[in-house]
DNA sequence: CTGACTTTGTGCACTCGTTCACAAGCGCGT
DNA sequence: ACGCGCTTGTGAACGAGTGCACAAAGTCAG
């Protein structure tokens, strides 16, 4: 049985984390009526060289066309499918914060096939309060939950000291992939998928950056050469 | 003298990305009253592996003892020196949206060193807002926040349409290093570093992998063995 | 003081990802 | 019909990062 997936064997990680990038791209080209692009063009719009772009492409297939380029709706299709944008994918979130409400909200989440289908939490001042199409439910209920919507990834934001509890819990109900934005480590069995999000880090690396320019402005003399580091 | 820059040649992006996570780790150690720790406990609490660890700690120094570990407040004042965190830096906000909130109310910031300095929007709605101990400025303000504050990091969390023009005027007003958050590819100088979040990205990551677990349910071997140690 | 034990720091091999450069393939103009 | 100029797809070189395994370097007991 050998249908579609014959050059499918191994798409990389790096890859996966991209294809968003070029969907989202290919939507805006699309939306301006553009039917097809290059790599260049395309790569330009999804801020990445080129042939990183045709080596990620040629890794789901060959949707191209020498001379030509990318049809741009065969490549969105190709894309979306390979993400697995058909069976929309079910999701619950647990810890309606700020941060809950901000990924409750945004829109690009429905286009992409990924529903919130219920927001979780535990204190009861915010259950039944209102947020877009949903209503707050208690965390307590996730398994009734579970049970209507099929869910099977979990968003977890709520605070750290809570995580752990939510992330079994969700485990528990049968939940297989978490997406984690509480700035904690998780343990999680190895038959679930754990991807982290960490926002105050990648403020902390570009203080860093900040920092090591403004250092790195200093007398060159400070930076010096190594010499006797050794022995 | 010769201080601590002394191996500090080159740290790799990627250690870099992941010492505030050793921080917090080291954090918490502290908390409970810890002095010293071992690699293999720190690696643990950061979910890493030790040789990953000792290896990174190496990038910066010879902050470890053989035969006993790290002492925890050394270690801590090494990795804070190392991030910046000495000069606090300042750092202004753009969209105060629901994550723009969410950025605010992040009490992780202040105790790494990082101080939101204001808090900006389009929306004349939203201007004097107070969130937290900031008042929300209209984006024309801007120049006046930089000249009070002297920021060097902007942070954009608005809408995609918005955000390139926000970011230009981020980069006028003399914000060198911008964090980005809304899901559009931004156009800076060279000589302004540009990091990216997208949230939606990494749910569409995870979707992928639910997908391909349900869809490649094993040519291969037997799933896994059974779970390792879950402390 | 010495020897055994612990833990760091690191050289090396390996994997993964990026970039270059170019042959293969395709449409178009003539 | 046919070569010409584009653009893709990809082999190969390169670079960054990870994990292993062990020597170096310290502590501690006796």
């Amino acid at each position: 049985m050998d249908q579609g997936s014959r050059r499918r064997a191994v798409v990389p990680e790096a890859t996966i984390a991209r294809l968003p990038l070029y969907l989202r791209a290919l939507s805006l080209l699309s939306e301006d009526g553009r039917r097809t692009v290059n790599s260049e063009a395309l790569a330009e719009a999804a801020g990445v060289k080129s042939a990183k772009l045709r080596k990620d492409l040629s890794h789901l297939g060959s949707y191209g066309t020498r001379g030509v380029g990318y049809d741009v709706n065969d490549l969105v299709a190709g894309i979306s499918r390979e993400l697995g944008e058909q069976q929309r994918c079910s999701v619950v979130l647990v810890g309606v914060g700020n941060l809950g409400r901000a990924l409750a909200g945004y829109a690009g989440f429905a286009s992409r096939g990924l529903a919130i289908e219920a927001l979780l939490d535990a204190d009861r001042n915010r259950v039944g309060e209102q947020i877009g199409t949903l209503v707050v439910r208690h965390i307590d209920d996730l398994d009734a939950v579970m049970a209507g919507s099929g869910a099977s990834i979990g968003v977890i934001t709520t605070p750290a000291a809570a995580a752990q509890e939510v992330c079994d819990r969700l485990v528990q109900a049968g939940v297989t992939s978490i997406l984690n934005f509480a700035p904690t480590v998780l343990v999680v069995p190895d038959s679930v998928d754990l991807r982290k999000v960490d926002l105050s880090i990648e403020l902390q690396i570009l203080s860093f950056h900040e920092h090591r320019r403004a250092a790195g402005n200093a007398p060159s003399g400070l930076l010096a050469e190594p010499a006797e580091e050794i022995a």
